[in-house]
DNA sequence: TTAAGTGCAAAATCTTTGCAAATGT
DNA sequence: ACATTTGCAAAGATTTTGCACTTAA
C-alpha cells in the first residue's frame, strides 16, 4: 500500500519530466518531491535547506530554471523579492507563465499560497495598454499564522 | 517663469523630506528628481545609470531604503524580480506599503506603471485567510511599445 | 556644534559560467 | 555510445557593513 503510493508519486514525477524531454535524475526528482509535498511555494534557499548537500546549489539553480522554462514550475516573488516556485496546475505553455491564479502572501511567515479556486476579475486599464495577464497577490495573514496568534 | 517652476519643484521635494525628518541633501534631491520625472517606476540600476558617479552606489541603496521605510517611495518588483521604486501617491503610513493601486508591467520594455485611477476589486480567499491588501499587476504591452511595433 | 548622512573599501550574498566527470537513455 | 546533466571552482553581480570624513540644521 505504502510502496504503491510512493511508486505512483515517483512515476508521476517521471512522467512529468519525460513529457518535457528532461532526463530523470536524482536532483530533479528531489526538487519535485519537495515542492509537491508543500502547500506553499518554495524558494531556492528553502530547497537548499531541505535537500542539504545532497544536491549542489548550482544544480538547484539550473533545475529550477529548466523547470520554469519548460512550464513545470512557475515563479512568484515573495514580499522580500525572493523568487519562489510552485507547480503549474495544468499545462503551461513554455515561457508564458501568465499567472492564471491568485496568490496569497502571508506577511507574517512570508509563505506564498496559490489559490487556484479564486477567480480573477477583469482589470480596466488606460487606453493604449494591452493586458495579456493579470497577476493578483493578496497580502495578509494565513490560516496557520492566525491560529498560532491565539 | 522657468526658474519659478524649477524652484517650486525643488521646494516640494524639500518639504517632502522635512516632513519625514530627513535632511535635505544632494543625493536625496537627485533621487527624488529623477523618480518624479519618470512616468514609470525606477530601479536602482536605472538610477545609477542616470545619476552616474555623482551619487555613490551605496548611498543610492541607503536613500532608497530610507525613502521606502518612511513611505515616500513604494517598492514594486518587475518581471525579472528587480526592485523598482515609485512615489507614493498620498500619505503612506510608514512600513505599511500595501499597494493601494494597480500596477502595469510591460513585458516588452519591462517598465512598471502605477495606475492610480484603476479600482481594486475585492478578492475572495479561503476560510482562515485574512486579507489586508491586494496587489494587482497587469502584464501586457504598454502604450509606448504598442505604437513602436507599428 | 553635533547628529545625520555620505563615500570609500571591504565583506557578505546571490547567481552565473566553464569545464571535466558522471549519468540516463 | 553519446548527448545531457551534474558538481566543483571560479567569476560576476548584487547588496550590506564599518568607519572616517563631510554636511545640514
Amino acid at each position: 500500500m505504502q510502496s504503491r503510493s510512493l511508486g505512483s508519486k515517483r512515476e508521476k514525477a517521471e512522467r512529468l519530466l519525460r513529457k518535457h524531454n528532461l532526463k530523470v535524475t536524482v536532483p530533479r526528482l528531489s526538487v519535485l518531491s519537495v515542492i509537491s509535498e508543500k502547500e506553499t511555494a518554495t524558494s531556492q534557499p528553502d530547497l537548499e535547506k531541505v535537500l542539504g548537500k545532497s544536491v549542489d546549489r548550482v544544480t538547484l539553480y539550473r533545475v529550477l530554471n529548466v523547470f520554469e522554462e519548460k512550464g513545470i514550475l512557475h515563479k512568484i516573488f515573495d514580499l522580500h523579492g525572493t523568487a519562489t516556485y510552485a507547480l503549474c496546475s495544468e499545462e503551461c505553455p513554455e515561457h508564458i507563465h501568465s499567472e492564471d491564479h491568485v496568490h496569497f502572501t502571508c506577511s507574517k511567515c512570508n509563505s506564498v499560497y496559490c489559490l487556484n479556486e479564486v477567480t480573477i476579475p477583469t482589470i480596466e486599464t488606460p487606453i493604449g495598454f494591452r493586458v495579456d495577464a493579470v497577476g493578483i497577490n493578496a497580502v495578509g495573514i494565513c490560516a496557520q499564522c492566525q491560529s498560532k496568534v491565539n
